[in-house]
RNA sequence: GGGGCGAUGGUGGAAUUGGUAGACACGCUAGGUUUAGGUCCUAGUCUCGCGAGAGGUGAAGGUUCAAGUCCUUUUCGCCCUACCA
């Protein structure tokens, strides 16, 4: 055999000349058409995983097929380096956060190399970098200014133990993660954004996206949840409670407004809190439901004050209810319990009026009446005043239309997504620039004064001690000289991650966030890709971001991502020892079916899960790189699966993986020593794989490529070994080969474009020219008896219908059902399809 | 409860979008070369049948000359979301 494929050489061999030549550095050139391909940047947890080795190889190939393709393709990468983490590993390590990550970050970038990418590095990037942060600053304040950004009082997760605030994650089961303590509800003031005034344009640019995954499209759509109803003001019985003379509620269903029989609002309800100043068993109830899961149970306190029907001469009664939520609509409802099953389950409970006022159409409970189940269908209008007799859908419309007429209501279209909340009671994020100053006023940072730096922590003692900090926060206001404090809080660590793709166009830039003319060169992304757990936050804040800035005049663009792409995760069989605890793969043995340990301890094969530490089932991408190199972990990564579903990690795949990068290499050696002059190289069967490659990347069937490659390199070998192609047409097959493996492949690309004599690099080469549906003249086309394939002829393209059945007469599977049948009627598809219908 | 996705050999998955079901690969079986082994090569591998042939894409119907693909009903699995009035 010749001398194999060395991967360990050649690998770090090219990254090497790649490097010195520059070759993936790109700036803005007018004059060719940009390509920006995009996978979501890493946190610097400390090292690579195999999530990471997926999406980064899957843009990697569209960055080298499309610059391959003659596009100029930016293709940066970058660290979302604020979080959580870090501070973790300043508490447990006693590491300083910004070492920590800044350590993390060089050792990850090393393991990012190793793997070949195609990025151009001097753009890189990371957010807790003060360069990166100032502007971020820059755009708070604007948004400040320009009210998209105001203070409210808000709820945090507050445990009493650690005497911290977590975040929503770090609440298991409403303990704390790491204290294990009950975790309280604090209220706190806190900086909200405001994405509700973006509710109607992000959801309705969601049609434009159609590069985006419809599942994406639809989780988006249902988190903004815009609903259309109605506004009903409801005017309250004088009561020793209230001063307030109105009661406004928020309703999708304003024809059911003859079936109300209670109105219930929110504990959090502004009238809920006045009420409990004045009655103590309102008080009372308020404690009880604080733990009561209202889920589960749903309990109302009757309020004893009542509510004036609108239409009719009637009194209802209020409820304090435990499901009635503040945050959505107004924090207060009106009941109609024939048709809600909340509302029908809550006054069966507390004995209230069911008036059934929808009537549908085929109904099953037809004058039965109600009993344990609310009608939900449509219908026509019953004991409903003006309304009976109408279609319900047209009695919301009156409704509204009699409300208005009357001013007690009006049309109201809601949405269920709220303000995005930013404040993070946190050391390792970005500072927020206000003052507070000690007359009680709100001073923005001054522009110039940007960026309001972290307070610096001493190298051995990671946490701040307070004198520390007391000398950071205590600063005086620049205009009156007053005494003022710093905000404490930082960024929400999406805020960072909500610009970043546009920081890449001017990474080192420093009086700017970025260029308006780099941007609108670049911008939008043309491929992102990425997890779908991001579908909804990342995804929402970054078009909240963009749209904002837009606003701002920062940028042109509405929309930052033209295409979108959902990778599917890693996974890999678990192992458990008899003890129960989770085995890690690399110290398993397989024999015969069953799996061993270490100690030729017999293991128990759990489920396929994704890999994560605590099931111990991670494979560590460097080692993969250490014995097989990274081109095998690239093809493995890219064969079989497609990208958007799981892929499961197993040895033999990356071990059939790596025989076929050496059988790639074997099959170049061999076709560069052999010679022959035969050339029955007539069908254009190369060239329609190549055509099939490049459509099955177009695609991200990424999988259909590599089945394509197989074929073409399995295709050769069976020209070498018949003899039957030219030396001279084989050179311009292996030529083409190395070229379409290259985005899958590069190092070994590189490598057999040298063996081969080629000039420069195989990634600044052309992407090879098919002609596109140029297929085989000859096609087997099939014949069929009443839709049953009898056999095969041979044929034209563009045959006659008389030739093709005149030869398939001849098959003597055909003859033998055809006979002493009538043909009733011959389909000829030319090229597809010869089908004879018999009696 | 609401929404979405999916079901094809022993396995991962193909099927030019209504036109040869199972490409390509893994695994397995048999044989061969070399070897200590791995590697490598050849043949086979949906089911039944010696065969001609017949059946076959979770299940049951339907539309069609023709259905994995379209329609109806149904079973199972996964994911997201959840008191949204």
């Amino acid at each position: 055999m010749s001398d194999r494929y060395n991967h360990k050489v050649a690998e770090p061999k090219w990254q090497k000349k790649w490097r010195d030549a520059n070759i993936f550095k790109v700036e803005k050139k007018d004059n060719k058409k940009k390509y920006y391909v995009l996978e979501m940047f890493p946190y610097p947890s400390g090292k690579i995983h195999m999530g990471h080795v997926r999406n980064y190889t899957l843009g990697d190939v569209v960055a080298r097929y499309k610059k391959m393709m003659g596009f100029n393709v930016f293709h940066p990468m970058g660290w979302d380096a604020f979080g959580l983490p870090a501070e973790n590993a300043a508490m447990t390590e006693k590491k300083n956060p910004a070492d920590w990550t800044y350590t993390n970050i060089s050792y990850m970038r090393n393991q990012l190399k190793s793997m070949g990418f195609s990025i151009d590095w001097d753009r890189e990037l990371a957010t807790c970098h003060p360069g990166y942060y100032k502007h971020e600053q820059l755009f708070f304040l604007e948004m400040y200014k320009n009210g998209l950004a105001y203070k409210k009082m808000s709820e945090v997760n507050w445990d009493p133990v650690d005497k911290t605030v977590l975040a929503n994650e770090q609440v298991i089961d409403g303990r704390g993660w790491r204290s294990g303590a009950l975790v309280e509800k604090k209220n706190l003031s806190q900086w909200f954004l405001k994405t509700s005034n973006y509710s109607e344009e992000l959801l309705d640019d969601l049609s434009s996206l159609d590069m985006w995954p419809n599942k994406v499209k639809v989780m988006q759509s249902n988190w903004i949840g815009k609903s259309e109803g109605a506004e009903i003001v409801f005017s309250l019985v004088k009561n020793d409670f209230l001063d307030d003379k109105h009661l406004t509620v928020y309703t999708t269903r304003p024809d059911t407004i003859f079936g109300a029989t209670f109105i219930a609002i929110s504990a959090n309800h502004d009238f809920a809190k006045k009420i409990l100043k004045k009655d103590n068993n309102a008080k009372k109830f308020n404690k009880e439901i604080k733990v009561i899961d209202s889920e589960k149970t749903k309990v109302g306190y009757n309020t004893n004050i009542f509510i004036k029907h609108p239409f009719l001469d009637k009194k209802i009664p209020l409820f304090i209810a435990n499901f009635v939520l503040m945050d959505y609509g107004l924090g207060a409802i009106f009941g109609c319990p024939a048709h809600d099953q909340r509302d029908l389950d809550f006054a069966l409970k507390y004995n209230l009026e069911v008036i059934q006022v929808v009537e549908p159409i085929k109904s099953k409970q037809h004058s039965n009446g109600i009993k344990n189940t609310a009608i939900l269908e449509s219908g026509l209008m019953i004991n409903s005043g003006f309304l009976d007799g109408m279609d319900n859908e047209k009695a919301k419309k009156e409704v509204v239309k009699r409300l208005e007429k009357e001013g007690i209501g009006n049309k109201k279209i809601n949405y269920k997504l709220r303000d995005w909340g930013i404040s993070r009671q946190r050391y390792w994020g970005c500072p927020i620039p206000i003052l507070y100053r000690e007359d009680g006023s709100v001073i923005p940072v001054e522009e110039k004064e940007l960026p309001v730096l972290l307070p610096v922590l001493s190298q051995n003692n990671p946490s701040p001690t307070k004198e520390e900090v007391d000398e950071w926060k205590n600063t005086s206001c620049p205009i009156t000289g007053m005494k003022a404090i710093r905000e404490t809080d930082t960024f929400d660590t999406f805020f960072e991650s909500s610009w970043y793709f546009l920081r890449y166009c001017n990474p080192r830039l420093n009086n700017k966030p970025f260029l308006k003319e780099d941007v609108n060169y670049w911008l939008p992304v043309d491929q992102y890709i990425g997890g779908i757990e991001h579908a909804i936050l990342h995804l929402l804040y970054s078009r909240f971001f963009t749209k904002a800035l837009r606003d701002l005049k920062f940028v042109d663009i509405n929309e930052p991502f033209r295409g979108l792409f959902t990778q599917g995760m890693v996974t890999h069989k678990t192992f458990k020892d008899k003890m129960g605890n989770w085995v890690e793969p690399n110290k398993i043995v397989e024999s015969k079916g069953n799996y061993f340990d270490n100690n030729n301890e017999q293991v128990l094969v759990g489920k396929i899960e994704k890999m994560s530490k605590s099931k111990k089932n991670v494979v560590n991408p460097s080692s993969i790189i250490e014995n097989y190199g990274a081109d095998t972990a690239r093809w493995f990564m890219l064969s079989d699966s497609p990208p958007e579903r799981d892929l499961e990690w197993t040895d033999v795949g990356v071990a059939s993986s790596y025989k076929f990068i050496n059988k790639i290499w074997e099959t170049c050696i061999r076709a560069k020593n052999y010679k022959a002059s035969d050339d029955l190289l007539k069908t254009n069967k190369f060239n329609a794989l190549i055509q099939s490659v490049s459509e099955n990347i177009e695609k991200f069937h990424f999988n259909k490529s590599v089945a394509n490659i197989y074929e073409y390199v399995n295709e050769i070998n069976k020209f070498m070994d018949k003899k039957t192609i030219s030396g001279d047409s084989l050179k311009g097959v292996v030529k083409n080969l190395c070229i379409i493996i290259h985005p899958f492949t590069p190092h070994l690309s590189e490598e057999i474009w040298e063996l081969l004599g080629h000039k420069g690099f195989c990634a600044n080469a052309n992407w090879p020219e098919f002609k596109k549906n140029d297929v085989v003249n000859k096609v087997n086309l099939p014949i069929q008896v009443n839709g049953k394939l009898k056999g095969l002829i041979s044929s034209k393209k563009n045959e006659k219908e008389e030739v093709v059945l005149e030869k398939a007469k001849k098959l003597p599977s055909l003859n033998r059902v055809l006979k002493d049948k009538i043909i009733v009627k011959i389909i000829y598809i030319p090229g597809k399809i010869l089908n004879i219908v018999i009696k």
